[in-house]
RNA sequence: GGAGGGAUACCCAAGUGGCCAACGGGAUCAGACUGUAAAUCUGACGGCUCCGCCUUCGAAGGUUCGAAUCCUUCUCCCUCCA
């Protein structure tokens, strides 16, 4: 029994809402491994670390004993779950979906046990299923059920259009749940409704309701706005080590309490000793390089993240410049090579004109020199480490 | 099917014949300050062979010495009515 209560909060660590704890409680009890769903779209597989926090509890689930089943959701997907933008998505061909998903698994076998994760693709149920059987799908649920939802009522009442089709996809998706036998389903946030659908369809068809666990969706690098890619605010699972590295030291210090919650893999009670060291005066830029480190180390190993760890040392504190640069090889053409056209050709700048700029603004150097002058040509032979703001580096070798 | 409104640089958004490469805000980038923090301050923010030149204001034509601004056609989006 006690140990059970640990699980539970084990299981709630970060989460944003259970439902419904006692049940929970009665599924744990049973002693059988658990079916845990949570679904994917079969879009867009480059992951973020805002993608990883449910992962990761995924990943809890696995180390406790449960059966984690992966969904790719390549039916679902094309409706496109409403709560998405306004865009229509173009259909995916089944070949496309493949190697979505082929990523997909690549990506999340980071922090997933391959061994105990089970893929699934709901269009293996939804193909047999037929116009007839979603149908009788559809008449379980009510409109006035589905109008609860918040964006959808808010659209109805603000007489913006809802198709047909936007209202099959919470049903769809709580019909997967039925189609898995799910015991609990994880998702963010916004997914609650979708979620419950799945409770309700599933004491339609005799099951058990599944539990739900929400995620907050995690903030991204400016600490304002969600963590996505078409904000730029984002840590790619796939970027280089010290890229990695780098952007996770650039949070700011509140935001990194929300991110050792989420995505570290800490104990609460030595994030909060971490929080006291902090109050207690020690500098939270040496707390922020554990959480880089153990992250950078998740998706790139050890060896990696303590290199990264060091290169970040000597580039940022020591001001070296650093060893793994891209190096590029020109050929010296008829006119001396001036230094805005290599600082394109390099591809340091997005074009001479920015080049130019930034040197106006004092943001280049040349073998860590500053050069001031727009009109410095550097020698016609040679190789030089030319330098555009703190990130930006290039090897350059003028042959 | 009918009526009206809109389309401006990465996003939002001014501008309704020359002073417009285009106000302002956000984002971004550079510099200062730092802990590569964050916040703040300063500056930049179409391109080029860069004190000058070239190409931009949904698309194509036209009027004019001169248009993002006026006219014509087209494309797309939105609102209201049916």
């Amino acid at each position: 029994m006690r140990a059970i209560e640990e699980e539970i909060e084990q299981i709630e660590r970060g989460s944003e809402e259970l439902l419904i704890r006692a049940e929970l409680l009665e599924k744990l009890k049973a002693g059988r491994p658990l079916r845990i769903k949570a679904g994917f779209d079969p879009t867009a597989p480059d992951l973020h670390l805002g993608h990883t926090v449910l992962i990761n509890k995924l990943r809890h689930f696995q180390d406790l004993g449960h059966h984690v089943m992966f969904l790719i959701g390549d039916f679902t997907g094309m409706i496109g779950d409403p709560t998405g933008k306004n865009v229509t998505r173009p259909p995916l061909s089944r070949e496309q979906i493949v190697v979505n998903a082929r990523t997909y698994q690549e990506q999340v076998f980071k922090i997933l046990d391959p061994q105990k994760t089970e893929i699934c693709f709901n269009s293996r149920w939804f193909e047999p299923l037929g116009a007839s059987g979603m149908i009788r799908l559809a008449a379980l649920h009510t409109v006035a059920r589905m109008l609860e939802r918040d964006d959808f009522a808010k659209r109805h009442r603000n007489g913006q259009p809802i198709a047909i089709h936007e209202l099959l996809y919470p049903l769809c998706q709580g019909y997967d749940s039925v189609a898995m036998r799910a015991d609990v389903e994880l998702g963010g946030t916004d997914q609650k409704f979708n979620l419950l659908v799945g409770r309700e369809l599933q004491k339609h068809y005799g099951q058990a309701p599944q539990c739900i666990l929400t995620m907050p969706l995690l903030e991204g690098l400016d600490g304002i706005n969600k963590m996505s890619k078409s904000l730029g605010n984002y840590v790619g699972i796939n970027e280089p080590p010290a890229e990695m590295f780098g952007k996770l030291m650039s949070i700011s210090d509140d935001l990194m309490w929300r991110y050792f919650e989420l995505l570290s893999f800490r104990s609460m009670q030595a994030i909060n000793d971490l929080q006291q060291e902090a109050a207690g005066g020690r500098n939270p830029r040496d707390i922020k390089v554990l959480l880089a480190h153990e992250i950078v180390e998740r998706f790139h190993g050890t060896v990696a993240a303590a290199q990264a760890q060091a290169d970040f040392d000597a580039r940022f504190r020591q001001g070296v410049i650093p060893e793994d640069i891209p190096q590029v090889n020109l050929l010296a053409g008829e006119s001396p090579p001036a230094i805005a056209q290599v600082l394109k050709q390099a591809g340091l700048t997005g074009s001479t004109s920015e080049a130019l700029r930034m040197i106006e603004q004092g943001g280049v150097r040349v073998d860590g020199i500053r050069i001031d002058d727009k009109q410095f040509v550097l020698p016609s032979k040679g190789s030089f480490v030319l330098q555009v703001g703190k990130r930006k580096y290039a090897r350059v070798s003028i042959a």
